[in-house]
DNA sequence: TTGATCGCGTACAAGATTAGTACTATATAG
DNA sequence: CTATATAGTACTAATCTTGTACGCGATCAA
């Protein structure tokens, strides 16, 4: 299926409604309410996205998650990042030191790596504002490939 | 991750091993021998491929599974679509009717379809043959991206 | 200074998905 | 007819993901 985590999908879902209005900061159980993602796993995710530098966080009375700027630049693998780890099809394709069982005998060795930075490239040219506007999404010289 | 199922994994190294002579048949077990994938995972795989239309089964004595072509023209989204079935980042990316809890509140709706698509795209423009020859995976005016 | 609010960190439990196995039926060669 | 090999289905086991719980630390306001 080469699906995102509901994690993700949901971290999205966050920053949208933190950046309706950047100024101010909203707490946990603020955007749960808001968004109907349950108040615990709300909290996880903002915790992620703080700790990923994606959402400021105010601790303390009065607290909460704010965001950071526009999302302007912020590529979609961004996000996949600090919510899923490194984007890799296969772990051959990010850890070339992996055990592998088959790895005597694997025909493919370092394959995987170029489809994977081919994957990345196309992933990193979507970014987060354009995806929450249902922009434009790439130049048209590379969706016209199909 | 945008993990790819180890069976898709598996499924182009037995393609890739079928290819290696594409005249001569194998059976399930020899396949599995030669990978050192599982016996009946391989031969679970070669089902699903020659269910998918891509190897040629031969039932019987003598019989065993066959490359179809080169690969030439087969693009990685084949592989993928006949072993974990359609291509979707999230579930609302394939199929708008999904029950999704968050239905009503959600700020996307078709936004990720569009990734989606670019995504397939990019996939789409990847051949098996390509991918088992570590060669040129995509126009540099893609690949330049970046 | 003290209490209430709210984020941080860790660890744990439940659920869903994926990987792998077993068994029976069917087809073909000799 | 028999041996060989795939097809189909159902089941079990392992892993990953999701969601929950709880105690700690920071900040604000009275």
């Amino acid at each position: 299926m080469l699906k995102l985590s509901k994690l993700t999908d949901y971290a999205i879902i966050l920053l949208s409604a933190l950046s309706k209005d950047s100024t101010q900061s909203y707490s946990a159980s603020a955007l749960a309410a808001k968004t109907h993602i349950p108040e615990p796993t709300t909290a996880k995710i903002l915790k992620m996205l703080s700790s990923g530098g994606l959402v400021l966080s105010i601790r303390g009375a009065h607290g909460g998650y704010k965001a950071i700027g526009s999302y302007e630049d912020t590529p979609l693998t961004r996000i996949i990042e600090v919510m899923e780890g490194d984007i890799a099809l296969t772990d051959c394709a990010i850890n070339a030191n992996h055990n592998c069982s088959i790895k005597e005998s694997c025909p493919l060795e370092g394959a995987w790596s170029d489809v994977n930075k081919l994957l990345y490239e196309t992933l990193s040219g979507v970014s987060l504002a354009s995806l929450l506007n249902k922009a434009q999404i790439r130049p048209t010289e590379i969706r016209d490939v199909i």
